[in-house]
RNA sequence: GUGGGCGUAGCUCAACUGGUUAGAGUGUCGGGUUGUGGCCCCGAAGGUUGAGGGUUCAAGUCCCUUCGCUCACCCCA
């Protein structure tokens, strides 16, 4: 019989490596819960509309990488490909606006794009989303930057650069689209094929391109930065400020646009060059057009999301993911000494104290061999002999010296077994 | 969707220009005299060399097809 495998692009994240995942949600809950956010878990299928709607159906995410079907009540739905679509229609769904004016939001989950897979790129991946809605004021923008730094640097992810830019907004980004595509119509023929497609769908991206006749085309056009309206710069000065009050280090990007349709203003890149092409690891923006756009009120928002598989592969191995062994594991030989491993192993666990023990009819050679491994801080040897006498062998693990203890006090041995515990 | 690279034990890799029963390390299990881990020693299990076809006396090795993985383009977290 063929074993079944999984779907391309989508990974197990086995044990030795879902450690580290805990550890990167901890500090993440921890520090959001600190600036003030709250966490709401939202679906991962939603009605195809509202990605269409709230992403751009001239992005590629909806147009060709979007896992869309029809389930079997004819409705068309999809996995959700990012969050904060998703989040804002809970946002407006439930009314948060009127209950809550200011609503600072996280979530963390899997998305879903059917992309080719390669390094740090996924089918299914994972992301910590960040948004605050209902707030334009550019210390927001700010707070959000500064706190996913913050957070960035509390698991020790160091060599990172932040770029941040600003796309304008409904009044003049417009017009600088214009703009551009008119200085770009003469020189088509210096651009290669994905620009010249570009040119029609979003001219913007054609900053982003790599290549070198791109660039050179580019080289005396009109930027983005010099054309944005007055209030937009307003904005973008404020929020450079605040950063500077906290020494953040960012560089404007005046090429860096963003793939998603509904940034207005504020933009901001995390990037590495130690994920190959992959370099960014957390990105987000300003979108004070979405929540009117999925029929909500006018309110704006901002928000950024993290890639947690990258984020994963990035950060050097920490004190959580060496995780300790169990404080005690139990060597039961011969059916009495069984029972009696059953009853204080899970007498112990209830207490909150971490035990393991051997099942079955291992020789003692085994278990002791399987205690190392598991590096159980002591072990507990209970032989018929022992047992016939109310007695048992307590093995500190480290020190390799045993001693014979009663078995009629169950809370003195617990007691003996945490005190070595903390002496290590 | 387009291109490049690679598929040999669970994992990391060997096997010269095609040439005996495809090896090693690591991991797993067992043993090294009564019931004691780590280090060391011994042993066992584990492979239709991704699959299918072809060339040849002979294919892990050469050719074709196919599947898978991977990296890059594109796009993005």
């Amino acid at each position: 019989m063929e074993a079944i495998t999984a779907i391309k692009g989508f990974k197990d994240i086995l044990p030795g490596e879902t450690e580290r995942w805990q550890y990167i949600e901890r500090i993440a809950r921890e520090i959001f819960t600190d600036f003030g956010f709250r966490e709401l878990k939202v679906p991962i299928l939603e009605k195809t509309d509202l990605f269409v709607r709230g992403i751009g159906d001239g992005t590629d995410i909806v147009e060709k990488e979007m896992y869309a079907f029809t389930d079997r009540g004819n409705e068309r739905l999809s996995l959700r490909p990012e969050a904060t679509a998703g989040v804002i229609r809970a946002y407006i769904e439930h009314a948060l606006h009127t209950v809550e004016p200011l609503s600072k939001l996280f979530t963390i989950g899997p998305m879903f794009r059917r992309e080719r897979p390669q390094k740090g790129r996924f089918r299914q991946f994972h992301q910590i989303n960040v948004e605050v809605l209902g707030l334009d004021d550019p210390s927001i923008d700010a707070e959000l930057i500064l706190m996913l730094i913050h957070f960035l640097k509390s698991v020790d992810l160091t060599a990172i650069d932040l770029e941040i830019n600003s796309l304008g907004c409904p009044v003049c980004r417009p017009a600088f689209r214009e703009k551009i595509t008119a200085y770009l119509y003469g020189r088509e023929h210096d651009l290669c094929p994905d620009c010249v497609r570009r040119l029609r769908i979003n001219p913007l991206r054609i900053f982003d391109c790599k290549v070198e006749g791109c660039k050179k085309a580019l080289h005396d056009s009109p930027t983005l930065m010099e054309s944005i309206c007055p209030e937009c710069t307003v904005h973008f000065n404020s929020v450079r400020d605040y950063l500077d009050i906290f020494d953040v280090p960012f560089k404007v990007n005046p090429r860096m646009v963003r793939g998603l349709d509904y940034y207005t203003r504020t933009a901001f890149e995390v990037t590495t060059t130690a994920l190959g092409a992959q370099n960014a690891v957390a990105g987000g923006g300003r979108y004070n057009g979405l929540v009117k756009e999925l029929g909500g009120p006018d309110s704006p928002g901002i928000g950024f999301a993290v890639g947690l598989e990258r984020l994963a592969a990035l950060i050097p191995i920490t004190e959580a993911e060496l995780t300790p062994g169990p404080a005690l594991y139990i060597a039961p030989l011969g059916e009495v000494a069984k029972a009696w491993s059953f009853a204080l192993c899970n007498y112990f666990r209830m207490l909150g104290i971490r035990a393991d023990m051997g099942y079955g009819d291992k020789s003692l050679k085994s278990q002791m061999k399987r205690a190392d491994k598991l590096k159980a801080r002591t072990a507990l040897i209970l032989g018929e002999n022992e047992i016939n006498e109310g007695t048992a062998e307590l093995r500190d693990m480290v020190s390799g010296t045993q001693e014979k203890i009663s078995l009629d006090n169950f809370d003195h041995l617990a007691e003996t077994i945490m005190n070595k515990v903390k002496e290590g």
